[in-house]
DNA sequence: CGGAACTTTCAGGAATTACTGAAACTCAAG
DNA sequence: CTTGAGTTTCAGTAATTCCTGAAAGTTCCG
């Protein structure tokens, strides 16, 4: 089998990017042709046509399962497993999103926490402490805001994202409301909602 | 000069975590001693502190420049330069998306835009290119909201995400406030600005 | 049970990336 | 100019990571 030149340029560049992030070109290259196949893939097949050796892509997939990124499905009449990605897009960023927070965020807060409890032996300790601390705060904002709208629905985080810094906007709306109804109009308290949306 | 025991393990736990990102592990450490330093640091007190080359230091400096994530300054009374990293600690989140965009998003969505454009040579292709392009709207959606919060000043960003995924139920509030003000009263159209909050 | 079809593991070689020391370069002060 | 403190470059080596083929493991069927 032969790749079309299309799908033979998407998986090289995406195995470029792969290997700027944790993972390596092969493992990219893997996730980048099941991304664009129309069926899942045997391994065997997935080694025949990115020319990689059978144990590569048995190491390449193994990586991508315990991403979760790769689901394995068995096709009747076949004893081959078959390798497909999630057919959901929006899934695949939740689930990146999770496994680089538990591999890398936890443990970093972690080690954080740790430090910032010892006790300051110097002035720079106590400065460096103060560093960490700020780092610490940083990240668990950001951590809790992700929890957040990973619970919302893909249709209410599509909206979320579209709405962007709009938002800020829309707070601001909020506070104003509280007079609304207490014998102010809607001109009095100067809402335009139209032009907040 | 000798490191503080809480410095050293800050310092060798980013000097890990860098390498899982695009940096190497050297670069890291040298960008977590700069982080938690209570005074900028000039090249060979890095070098002497870390236990790296002179060169090594002076290769690893020159990477996070191009990063824009230390600034460097010159002290009256000395000829050597200075590093320091950004102070504030929402800045250097902001280079880091900024930068990042520059160097992995920006070249990923124009490739994706070129294989869209393509003529598609199989129903196999057809079928690539759509996966393509609803990767391509994903991101598109991501870098117009971080676009967006980008030019939002530090506190109201933190404002914004410390609402989270309650943002949604602002929302909602917004979508039934223009009832109000024409002769309905908050409690006609079920506005509990409190709840909300 | 025996064996075919398929998968995984693993030791070691290949390729890549990181790091060093020596040499070249820069620039300001004398 | 010349000197010397400081910086950068670069070629070669060290360290790491990646990839392979051979062998061992698993599973299912007759």
């Amino acid at each position: 089998m032969k790749l079309t030149p299309i799908t033979e340029a998407f998986v090289l560049h995406f195995g470029e990017m792969g290997s700027r992030w944790g993972i390596s070109r092969t493992v990219g290259q893997i996730y980048a042709l099941l991304f664009v196949s129309e069926r899942p893939l045997p391994a065997d097949e997935i080694a025949d046509v990115l020319n990689f050796s059978r144990s590569n892509v048995s190491m390449g997939l193994k990586e991508l399962q315990s991403w979760h990124l790769v689901r394995l499905q068995h096709l009747p009449g076949d004893r081959r497993e078959h390798f497909a990605t999630l057919g959901d897009i929006w899934q695949i960023v939740r689930t990146l999103a999770e496994e680089r927070r538990r591999r890398e965020i936890d443990p970093t807060l972690s080690v954080l926490r740790d430090l910032i409890m010892e006790t300051p032996a110097s002035p720079a300790d106590r400065h460096a402490q103060g560093r960490l601390r700020e780092m610490h705060e940083l990240i668990e904002l950001l951590l809790r805001w992700s929890d957040d709208v990973q619970k919302l629905d893909t249709a209410q985080l599509v909206q979320l994202l579209k709405l962007g810094g709009r938002v800020v906007a829309l707070l601001e709306l909020k506070n104003r409301l509280p007079l609304l109804g207490k014998g102010k109009s809607r001109a009095d308290v100067d809402i335009d909602v139209d032009e907040v949306l």
